[in-house]
DNA sequence: CCAGACGTTGTT
DNA sequence: GTCTGG
DNA sequence: CCAGACGTTGTT
DNA sequence: GTCTGG
C-alpha cells in the first residue's frame, strides 16, 4: 500500500501540533511503517501518525504488530484482538492508493506476482476505515499508537486479481466512522466493498515487490506492452499534463 | 504485502 | 513450509 | 481450574 | 485483559 495525503483532504482537518509536511511520503508502505491518520480528539478531526499494524494493549512484545495490518471487517467485532478498537478507536487512513498483487501460476511454487496500482477514480486520496490501540513500551514507558486496515470482500474491479480490498469510506462516511457514540449498526454499515466506479487500477512494475525501493516512479503505469494481460483488464491511464499536475501537488 | 532466511547440540 | 525483517 | 491464544491471506 | 480449549 502506498501512502501520501492529499492537500484536498487537509483542508477538512483540523491539524494538532504536528505539521503536515513532517509525515514523510512514502510510495512502498510496509507493515510497522508510520502512516498519517485522522482521529477524533475534543469532537474534531485531527492529523496524526500511527504505526501500520495493531499490537494489541495486553500484547507481551510489539513484534506481533507486524502482522495484525489488516481486519476482516465481517468478524472485526468479535475477535478479540480487535472488538475494543473497533468499538472505542476507530480512525481513518488517508492514501493516494495502494497495491494489491496479482497471483499468476508459472508452474513455480511461489507463482509470479504482478503488482497494480489500485485508486479512486475521482481523483481524492483514498481514505481507508482504520482502528488503533495504544500499546505501553514496559522498556521505557513509552507509548505505541498502532493502526490496522478493515477489509472487505473485492468489488468487481479488484476480484479478477483479488479477493479482499480495504474499506474505502466516502466523505459522508467519515463522521459516522470516527464517532465513538455511533451507533454501532450504522457503523457497521459502512464496512462494505467500494462502488465498481469508484476504483481504477493499474498495472505497476515488480519493483514495487520490494519495500527496500520507495520512490514516485513506483506508481508508474507499467507501459502496455509491458502488462503482459489482455487490454481489457486494463485501465488507460490518462497521462494529460493537467493530471500530473494535480497528483503532483496532491503529494506531501 | 514481499523477500529472504531458515542451524544447533551433540553426535541415538 | 514458515517465520522474520523491512 | 490453568495454559495459551489473541490475526489475515492464501493454501504453489 | 479476556476468551477458549483442555
Amino acid at each position: 500500500m502506498a501512502t501520501t495525503t492529499a492537500e484536498g483532504l487537509v483542508k477538512f482537518f483540523v491539524i494538532d501540533d504536528r505539521q503536515v509536511d513532517d509525515v514523510p511520503p512514502s510510495y512502498n508502505v510496509a507493515p510497522t511503517d508510520p502512516v498519517p491518520a485522522v482521529v477524533r480528539y475534543d469532537g474534531q478531526m485531527v492529523l496524526t501518525e500511527f504505526r501500520w499494524g495493531l499490537v494489541p494493549f495486553w500484547a507481551k512484545d510489539r513484534s506481533i504488530g507486524a502482522r495484525m495490518i489488516n481486519a476482516r471487517s465481517e468478524t472485526v467485532t468479535v475477535k478479540k484482538a480487535f472488538a475494543e478498537s473497533v468499538e472505542q478507536r476507530r480512525c481513518l487512513l488517508p492514501a493516494d492508493g495502494f497495491y494489491e498483487w496479482e497471483k499468476v501460476d508459472d508452474g513455480t511454487k511461489r507463482g509470479r506476482r504482478l503488482p497494480w496500482f489500485v485508486r479512486r477514480t475521482d481523483g481524492n486520496p483514498m481514505v481507508y476505515a482504520g482502528i488503533w490501540s495504544s500499546w505501553r513500551d514496559r522498556e521505557n514507558d513509552t507509548r505505541l499508537l498502532t493502526c490496522s486496515v478493515l477489509t472487505t470482500s473485492a468489488n468487481e474491479v479488484l476480484s479478477p486479481i483479488h479477493d479482499r480490498m480495504p474499506v474505502v469510506l466516502e466523505r459522508e462516511q467519515w463522521e459516522t466512522w470516527l464517532d465513538p457514540q455511533a451507533d454501532m449498526g450504522d457503523v457497521r454499515e459502512l464496512l462494505a466493498p467500494a462502488p465498481d466506479d469508484a476504483v481504477e487500477r493499474y498495472r505497476v512494475s515488480t519493483r514495487v515487490n520490494s519495500v527496500a525501493n520507495n520512490s514516485p516512479e513506483l506508481l508508474e503505469p507499467l507501459a502496455e506492452d509491458d502488462q503482459d494481460l489482455p487490454a481489457s483488464l486494463v485501465t488507460t491511464v490518462d497521462t494529460d499534463p493537467a493530471e500530473d499536475d494535480a497528483e503532483q501537488t496532491s503529494l506531501f
